[in-house]
RNA sequence: GGUCCCGUAGCUCAGCUGGAUAGAGCAACUGCCUUCUAAGCAGUAGGCCACAGGUUCGAAUCCUGUCGGGAUCACCA
């Protein structure tokens, strides 16, 4: 509608203003809810054209839109606004139209191109936490956004199953697990633990020992005894001991921080992980079979805590088999001088023209860094779909330089595809007590928090009764759904960009802008519908729609653009919003007339269609979140 | 220090491609279940949109600066 009065007025341009104008001219906004209208046209940038004042050229518009414009019934002017009100057939139309239709407000699927969507990408040698929940519904709600306008999605992850971090885990486990009566070490099977719980346990007992390890070495440095120590580190410790003299204590603590950098460095536990590190990457049988049975743990781990979230992907990338991607490319690279080599050998790029620095993608001794490893996977990617057209990669915003630097680069290396790719960058989960920090024990368990949202939505659904006629399944299920909704919608209604504040009993919570009640009020429309055994039908054309209906009408119309838009800024927030604002609408309409109960059968099965049409872009939405929406609750 | 992000009600957040009197939820207070699920609805109260300049018919929104918070600047990932 916005469109055909736009068009009507370019066209009527040179007689309307005397002269042809500029699209932009044009602008309609929302109408604001306490004046009359369904569209507003600000009438401000007409005024030059037509000398005159808003009100006169307000007037001057609105008699030939009244006059030109079929579905206008009346405008009026208000401080330069021209509020265009539609005829009461127009909306009973378009709730006609989103009633028969089913897809309302998707696009064809696979009418647009594939795009790539990566999304929670975990390390191999801890749990899921907070952070990730994050990450994971945000990726996922994402791609089913991107499916709804009409691409074709593939799902992905690159899972860091190698490294350092991960020979920790190892080493610490071989040498701390206690045996059972049948000597054999802890294992998920004869513990009965979580296989990424039991890994991560021996991550953090690795720490441990390292920290204690370390304490002891820096006590001898303290206590001027290098005996063990080579001469160079000796030397530095030193300097640092000695500039710590006359400094305040943030200084100093600082200062500390790089003294224990070095004795950690230092420390048995940590040579043995390195050497573990080397036998892996040389193969090493053992060391192998040690890896594949521990990542084994951790994947089995990861797949119910996937399957808890109600998440999957497509394609799984592995470090293991990536991280040796993207030398072939940077030595291509150099040979196109896009990079360059330093006397040492190691490769760079200089990317100071383009305000940035220069950045290292190649070590000295040939070995691969992250950034060679993610041009190479890049690429790979787009051998492994031809078809592909872009890609999103859900990372966190302390990685924004990364990405930034990393689409340059492919830009540089002349794949076109690089302007395609998007770092959907979000913000950190803050704790009401601050940062999440694993030393100090601060961060959130993703497995437990599902646990304690599920479980409070047990009770609370209990204190409310309306269970009556449930089986004991789908008891638990609706639980399920109900904890898990909330705690989806707590993390998606926030801007993704913005870093946001986890509080734990806000994100429990069952009232206002919340999962639970956006899931209530779809239950309520289901049950509404069955009671009065609704079937869409022909609406009649002589029903008048109070306020209430046309602003459901004008919300769900709404749909298809507002997704269109979540689409285009990779924000499931904007789905939240729209849902929440259109239920709140449902919500006032139902309170304030009669559906199943109303006597006049032309209303009352104007108010089902309407009901029922708003239960379907419910649930549409709500998909789209990753959020159920139950029949009943 | 360089670069980037953020600062809106007591709290958590919308609004930001410039447009009318800046909106929700939570918390507080008032009402509404002998009509379809009250996990609801209606209402009251709560604001120098961090601050200071600028651009213009018009700025929470754009520009500059200041202050405050965060991230990042490794031959780590």
């Amino acid at each position: 509608m916005e469109q055909h009065i736009r068009q009507a007025l370019l066209a009527a341009a040179p007689e309307l203003f005397g002269a042809p104008i500029s699209e932009n001219l044009i602008q309609f906004q929302q109408t604001r809810r306490d004046v009359e209208g369904d569209l507003t046209l600000v009438v401000f940038p007409f005024v030059k054209m037509l000398r005159c004042s808003p009100q006169e050229a307000g007037e001057k518009v609105k008699v030939w839109i009244e006059a030109n414009i079929d579905s206008v019934s009346h405008c009026n002017v208000v401080n330069g606004f021209l509020n265009i009100v539609f005829k009461n057939t127009y909306w009973l139309n378009q709730l006609q139209e989103i009633q028969a239709n089913t897809q309302f407000g998707l696009a064809a699927v696979n009418s647009k191109p594939t795009v790539m969507v990566e999304y929670a990408s975990p390390n191999t040698n801890k749990p899921l936490h907070l952070g990730h929940l994050r990450n994971i519904f945000l990726g996922a709600s994402v791609a089913e956004i991107l499916r709804a306008v009409g691409h074709k999605v593939v799902r992905t992850q690159v899972i860091n199953d190698r490294g350092i971090h991960i020979c920790k885990s190892m080493l610490a486990w071989e040498k701390f697990s206690p045996l059972n009566e049948k000597g054999e070490r802890q294992t998920p099977a004869n513990t009965g633990q979580k296989g990424d719980k039991l890994v991560g346990k021996y991550y953090v007992e690795f720490d441990k020992a390292l920290q204690k390890e370390a304490k002891a070495i820096m006590a001898e440095w303290q206590n001027g005894n290098f005996t063990d120590t080579p001469s160079a580190i000796e030397e530095a410790v030193l300097n640092f001991q000695k500039a710590k003299e006359g400094k305040d204590e943030k200084v100093q603590a600082a200062i500390d921080d790089k003294i224990k950098e070095l004795a950690k460095n230092q420390t048995a536990i940590l040579q043995e992980a390195k050497e573990m590190l080397v036998k892996w990457e040389a193969r090493d049988p053992q060391v192998y079979l040690l890896w594949t049975t521990m990542n084994g743990w951790v994947y089995q781990g990861f797949d119910a805590t996937y399957a808890q979230m109600g998440v999957s992907f497509d394609k799984l990338y592995y470090e293991s088999d990536t991280f040796l991607l993207g030398k072939d490319q940077v030595m291509e690279g150099l040979q196109k001088g896009v990079f360059y080599q330093k006397a040492d050998g190691s490769v760079w790029i200089d990317l100071s023209a383009d305000g940035l620095d220069e950045k290292l993608v190649l070590r000295s001794d040939g070995t691969a860094v992250y950034m060679t490893q993610d041009i190479g996977t890049a690429i790979d990617r787009f051998k492994d779909y031809p078809d592909l057209h872009g890609m999103v990669y859900t990372v966190g915003n302390e990685q924004d330089y990364h990405f930034k630097v990393l689409f340059l680069i492919l830009q540089k290396l002349g794949y076109t595809w690089a302007d395609n790719c998007f770092h959907l960058s979000y913000g950190m989960v803050d704790l009401p007590s601050g940062k999440m920090k694993s030393r100090e024990g601060t961060v959130v368990d993703a497995d437990d928090l599902m646990a304690e949202v599920i479980d409070k939505a047990k009770t609370m659904t209990q204190e409310r009764g309306h269970l009556e006629g449930l089986s004991a399944t789908a008891r638990e299920q609706l639980y399920t759904q109900i904890g898990l909704g909330g705690l989806k919608y707590y993390l998606l209604k926030v801007d993704p960009k913005k870093r946001m504040l986890f509080n734990p009993e806000e994100s429990i919570d069952l009232t206002g802008n919340t999962g639970p009640f956006l899931q209530y009020t779809h239950a309520r429309i289901c049950t509404l519908l069955e009671k009065a055994a609704y079937k869409p039908c022909t609406l009649a054309t002589n029903a008048q729609l109070k306020p209430e209906e046309k602003e459901i009408v004008k919300q769900l119309a709404l749909f298809g653009s507002t997704l269109e838009e979540a689409a285009k800024a990779y924000s499931p927030a904007l789905i939240a919003n729209y849902t929440y604002e259109l239920v709140k609408l449902y919500n006032t309409f139902y309170q304030s007339v009669k559906i199943v109960v109303e006597p006049d059968q032309e209303l009352r099965q104007l108010r089902l269609a309407l009901s029922a049409s708003v239960r379907q872009v419910l649930a549409t939405a709500l998909g789209l979140l990753g959020v159920e929406a139950p029949q009943r609750m």
